[in-house]
This record gives structure tokens, sequence and C-alpha cells, in this order.
RNA sequence: GCCGAGAUGGCCCAGCCCGGUAAGGCGCGAGCCUGGAAAGCUCGUGGCGGCAACGCCUCGGGAGUUCAAAUCUCCCUCUCGGCGCCA
């Protein structure tokens, strides 16, 4: 969330930014109505306790007429208190629900548009291989083979879930380890955390409650079903204080993701988009300054995976009309796949500034006497496997149907091609 | 699931039975002292509102009783221990 002096000291400035998210102002205007009122009622609810304060401690030692009576005027007072409090209750829910709902300053070079049709191609990396036959689909290549089974996904669990089977199912641990040794040896600490997280997990790096309806919820528990690594992960330090020297923090994790995707049918042939898939995760806590170096750091991280598998792929710079809700500042990278001739997101690397620390209460100290200030925090997928897997098969296809493992995957798989 | 114990400022911990300004220690900082340091002493070290003076809030969360709640009552959450169950 943001910080709510930001939002009064220049409304006007966070009014232009929902525009340019394309989110209308109405959580603002109520957030400044509501704050105005909470103000005015905050002192004069405070005037009243200070006058009870004084005379309670009066109160103590007066006798006799004295004291019923001022007993009997504070009565009143306490009356007064108790109906400030209940409307102060009131707005203070008003007010957080606003902020809560009001999206991130996007950063100053980030290009303004309505949606993805304004994002930026930042550069485009790898040779697209000439194809002496038709290059199949993934879903095509994975059935002859029978590494992926979608019917009987289906069967256990419902439509949007899959089944991987032999290599395909090799492939995919392969790929996991693959991801999670190349950000150990980039630095990152690596993390295996619960799948199942709780309510102020999800509100901690704001996925709650604007897209509390994407995620699977435990009704009974009220607990959740991991969106993304994100969000445990960025949550292990919920409400602790770093010292400086501290930071930065960075780990990785491998965990399931799950997305209720609902009202969304397109891609629904093959594991693009899919209930369930898993996914490795880098995840950072860092001093403020210079963060945006760092998702630079952090999306290159992302790239060497790309690169180290041989994928052609294009970096994207999101405009503020794609961005999501917590992100300031977010790349995309997208994996060739020729089968079906287009791009597939596989991974997001985006810097948060202090918008999850602010909801999460992550901070560190920036000196030992000095006031604790808020962390930044960044993430990025590293990557998310069906898409990375879905690129595999199509680019390294050959025409008898089996699929070569990328170099980098063999140690892992013990194997060169995959046969079924 | 049952029983018991606990949750107090960055950390540790007292206060709770018996309601009346949250005590003390550690760490850190500033000052005094010193040739310099250590020790010692003084002050500071949570949040909100306010330009400020200042005020209010803060004892896991919520509700209640009371002129007044860390303290009494009720509900909830989490942690630890024991029992039960169990891959």
């Amino acid at each position: 969330m943001l910080d709510v002096n930001v939002i009064r000291q220049d409304p006007e400035m966070v009014r232009k930014m929902l525009r340019n998210r394309n989110y209308t102002d109405e959580k603002l205007n109520m957030f400044m109505n509501a704050d105005a009122e909470w103000r005015m009622l905050t002192e004069k609810g405070n005037a009243l306790r200070k006058q009870r304060n004084d005379v309670s401690q009066m109160i103590s030692k007066l006798k006799g007429d004295e004291k019923t009576k001022k007993i009997e005027e504070m009565r009143l007072v306490g009356d007064d208190i108790k109906n400030i409090d209940v409307r102060l209750a009131e707005l203070d829910a008003i007010r957080d629900e606003c902020v809560l709902n009001i999206p991130n300053i996007p950063h100053h070079t980030v290009p303004v548009g309505k949606d993805s049709g304004d994002n930026i191609t930042v550069s485009e990396h790898g040779k697209r291989r000439k194809f002496p036959f038709r290059p199949k689909e993934h879903f095509e290549i994975a059935e002859q083979l029978d590494i992926i089974d979608f019917e009987r996904g289906v069967k256990i669990a419902g439509s949007g879930f899959y089944v991987l089977k032999g290599d395909g199912a090799r492939l995919e641990r392969a790929l996991i380890n693959y991801m999670l040794d190349m950000h150990q040896d980039q630095g990152y600490r690596e993390v295996f955390t619960p799948a199942v997280i709780n309510r102020s997990a999800v509100i901690g790096t704001g996925q709650y409650p604007n897209l509390k309806d994407d995620m699977y919820w435990l009704e009974r528990d009220d607990m959740w079903l991991n969106p993304t690594a994100e969000v445990p992960v960025t949550n292990l330090h919920q409400d602790e204080i770093f010292d400086k020297d501290d930071l930065p923090i960075s780990y990785t994790a491998y965990l399931p993701s799950f997305r209720r995707e609902a009202g969304k049918h397109s891609d629904t042939r093959g594991i693009v988009r899919v209930h369930e898939f898993n996914k490795v995760e880098m995840v950072k806590f860092v001093h403020p300054d210079g963060s945006f170096d760092v998702l630079e750091k952090l999306r290159n991280d992302a790239e060497d995976v790309i690169r180290g598998l041989e994928l052609p792929y294009r970096v994207l710079l999101l405009c503020t009309g794609d961005m999501s809700f917590a992100a300031s500042k977010c790349y995309d990278l997208e994996l060739y796949a020729p089968g079906r001739d287009g791009w597939l997101e596989a991974s997001s690397c985006s810097c948060f500034t202090d918008f999850q620390a602010r909801r999460a209460r992550i901070k560190f100290r920036p000196e030992p006497h000095l006031k604790s200030e808020f962390v930044h925090t960044l993430n990025g997928s590293g990557l998310a496997l069906p898409r990375t897997m879905v690129a595999i098969l199509e680019n390294y296809q050959n025409e008898d149907g089996t699929v070569d493992i990328p170099k980098v995957l063999r140690p892992y798989m013990r194997n060169q091609k995959v046969m079924g």
C-alpha cells in the first residue's frame, strides 16, 4: 500500500497515476473524505480522553458528593468517547479498504499506456530455428510421446489439470533442479515453504483483496493455496526488522502455484494456462537505494536460465496499464514457441518498492539508533515450468516426433532425447 | 481433538491474585566525566494526530464491566509442553 502521507500531500499525483493504470479515482476520493473526518474526530476524541484521564486521577482522591458528581460527569464523557470511537472505527475501515485497493506508483521509466499493446519490446535474443517440416504444437508432441496425459488429469482433478508421465515428468524435475542450481550459483538461498498460506500472507504481498477470486480458498480454515511463491517467500519476513548489514537478502524457491483462472477460456488446449503449475521463483529484500538497479540484475538472472536452455526470447517493459497492482516496474520475459508461432510469458520480474513491505511490515534499521524504514522487495520467476516445457518441446522437436534435450539439462536427465 | 502454560517497546523481563501515570535490565545513541578509553552518571531510543506547544494511543486480537483495565469477565488467534491420533 501507499504511504498515507503521500496520498494526503499529493492526491492529484495519485489521481493521475490511477488514470494511467486504468483505475477510477473512487477509492482515492473516498479515502480523502474519510481521512479528513477521521482526523477531525481523532482530535475531538483525544481532547475528551484527556479530560477523562485528568478527572479520573482526581476521583480516587475525592470523597462524598463531590466524587459522585464527578463520576456522573465522566460517565457522560465516556459515552461521548464511545460514540466517537464507533464512528472512528467505521472511518478507519473505509480508509484501510481504500488504501488496500490503491495500486503502487509506477517508476518514472515506465511507459504510460493502456494495455499490453503499449508494452515496449526492449530486446530480442536467440536464433529462431528454421524447420524443414511443419513444427507441431506442444500438445501434439506430448500426446504422441505419451508424456502429458490430459484426460487423466481431468479425471482426478478437473479441467485445467494434467499429468506428466515418463520423460515428461523427468524433464519437469530436471528443469526444477537446473533452475534452482543456477539461482544458487547466482547467490540466492534456496527455501521450500508451505504451499498453503494464511490471510495475512496474501494481504502482505497484495494478492488480497484484488486477486482473491483468482486464488483457491479453503473456506473451512480460511487458508489459501499458494498463487505464486512470491507470497510465502516475501511474507517469511513479515513483521521483522533487519539490521542494515542483513540486506540484501536473496531467496529462490521451487513451489507449486495454483490459479483458478476464473472466466478465462483462451488457450485451453495444452499446458499454457492451467490451474496448477510449478514455478521457480526469486525474491529479494533490499535497501531502498538502488532497488531499480537490482531489478535489472534480477531480470538478467532470469534471462540466464533461458540463455542456458538456448531458447529464443524477448524482453518486454510493461506499460502502466498492463502492470500488476503491486508493481512499480515490471519486465516480462517471453519465450518463442514455433509450433504455435507465438510468444509465451514465462517470467515476470518486478520491483515493488516499499509497497509490499508496508503491507507486510518488513523493515530495516539504517543505523542502530535510527528509526526503522521499509525495505524494498522484488521478485521474478525463473521460470514458470509449463511454458518453459512448451518452448522446449516446440523448439527442440524432431521430424520423427522425438525431442532433443537441451544440453544443460542432460546431466539432470541422463538422456539426450525425450522418447516417451 | 483434549489438558496445561504462555504472548508486555529492537531484545530480555516485572507488574496481573488485590483496577488508579508500564518498573527494571540488555543493546544502541547523545551528553557529562577523561590526556584518551573503560567504568560511572544524566537524557534519549513504539505508533497516531498536530506547524508547534502538546495530546492521545500502545501490554497477541476483539467485545464487555468500570469514573478508570496490562490487571476483572467473555470470545478468538498464535506459540510452547503433555496426552491422543498418525504418514
